[in-house]
DNA sequence: CGATTGGTTGATTCTACTCAAGCCCGGTGG
DNA sequence: CCACCGGGCTTGAGTAGAATCAACCAATCG
């Protein structure tokens, strides 16, 4: 059965929400605090979800943070604006995400529109700080996702920065497949439905939209990957491994923790460039 | 007074510790956290103060993030390494900077290596997660950390993907005076010592270490910055801020929040970006 | 003193961008 | 029903920005 990912239009997939935990309404069902089960205060802190249209903004650049959004369903990108006319897409979001994240009193450094019919789940701040400051395994959660945020970030910008044209749509058609996917290898042949356009695409790897096309075109050739007409196929799971995995000769592969760690922690053969200078490793 | 960094060679500059509270064997000093002062438990987390000289490796790439530095003075670098050699510097760290965070169980995707000599305060990642549960204001200060650091991610980012030569040089030179300042703004002529090559540079950038130093060479006869010997100076802030402000053309910019927020949020024109098509505003 | 590191410059190559055109498809409206 | 249109995709031709290759200089160091 290959994963096709819950993308029709405006599914009605009810995916676990870690921030919401009412299950009536119709709205959030998921309870990942067993903490915060049935609590009056959670319940406090809802607000009802919203739905967006694909192409309608969730939040823009420049807002002030009031909310932290769950997404339900859908695709959002979360991108930051030039004034140029330049976008920069920062992540594609799929369901379960967390985002609109800002620090204390800042306004939010990026925007966030979906790209598919999309629902989301709003909860102020102020209620939000709350929740945590009462509950501490909801914190740890919150923790956890910042942090995996940040990992997350670490690799997508080395891509971004050392990355040749290639490696960078491999590199980010990997990361969405391994996303729709939930798993951390990906059978040949697989196939996902991805909403993206060419123009997603490159905006999200600093590309022209053009060029994306090409080196589509070039990762088809060489029967790595294909994403045509929605649909995003892993022709060659290990060439495409190859590809984005410049990235370490061993160490930082099997490793993909999602909510709960799942792999024991490796012993890792430990790098050990003492220099500045020179290459640093071979 | 030109605002020269601290950055001879072992300064023994005492920058606050926002993880150490220990005020006797001469070590960590600052106190961030009221609730902590004197604390036995604090006390107890501590470990003895790392040394470094410049070159060396706090922590390698695919190490086990057993512990949080906290950073006393000194230069650090956070990359990553890809197998053939090319590196990404994610980030140039000075004093009170707190590296070395991954999530539950994972390795540390990144590496860590003093730029300068330096000096590194550890603390136990067990220890410094049951002080956050301890302490409610310890875990505010870090969760802060963490949106800043995610903030600061997407602007790196979006000038990585987006940005010119130029502007990747550009940008990374105004951030490090804005950080060595502490300011939110640099005054014409202002010089700081910035003990980096061309080549970290060029491995924060993307860029060749030859591709740089033309275009430093730009920028010196464009009179924007220079960075010679050592020494940054600022010689025309406004031109600088023209060069990385593509960004917005007004958002997003006079805000700077440093361990508490300074500025007042502001109203925020709002971009009204409703289609994923087209220009996204002029 | 030779060796090494960091910086500088020139010449050349190539990756990815720009400009330009054409195609396919779905929607819309006469 | 068909002409028209716009968005997304595709391809070709020319260009530019950055990489590569290759020296060479200055400073530091063992």
């Amino acid at each position: 059965m290959a994963p096709t990912a819950s993308t029709s239009t405006a599914s009605h997939a009810r995916p676990q929400c870690p921030v919401c935990v009412l299950r009536h309404r119709g709205q959030c069902q998921g309870i990942n605090d067993r903490d915060l089960a049935g609590s009056a205060a959670l319940e406090a802190s809802h607000s009802p979800v919203r739905i967006y249209d694909a192409g309608e903004v969730v939040y823009a650049q420049g807002d002030p943070g009031a909310h932290i959004f769950n997404l339900i369903s859908g695709w959002v990108a979360l991108h930051r604006d030039l004034a140029d006319g330049r976008r920069q897409i920062i992540r594609f979001l799929l369901p379960e995400a967390l985002f609109g994240v800002e620090p204390e009193g800042r306004d939010l450094g990026h925007g966030a529109t979906a790209i598919t019919n999309a629902s989301v789940c709003p909860i102020g701040r102020a209620k939000f700080d709350d929740l945590r400051h009462r509950t501490q395994s909801f914190n740890e959660r919150f923790v956890e996702i910042l942090q995996q945020d940040q990992h997350r970030a670490v690799e997508a910008f080395t891509t971004l920065g050392q990355g040749s044209a290639k490696e960078r749509v491999g590199g980010l058609l990997n990361e969405l497949a391994l996303t729709a996917a939930g798993q951390i290898s990906i059978r040949a042949g697989a196939a996902f439905k991805v909403p993206l356009t060419q123009r997603h695409i490159a905006e999200a790897t600093g590309l022209t939209s053009i060029h994306v096309n090409r080196v589509l075109r070039q990762l088809r050739e060489d029967r790595i990957v294909e994403f045509q007409h929605g649909v995003l196929s892993i022709v060659d799971p290990s060439k495409l491994q190859a590809l984005v995995d410049i990235g370490l000769g061993a160490l930082t592969k099997p490793q993909r923790a999602v909510g709960h760690p799942l792999g024991v922690p490796m012993p890792a053969p430990s790098l050990a460039a003492t220099s500045t200078t020179g290459r640093y490793q071979a």
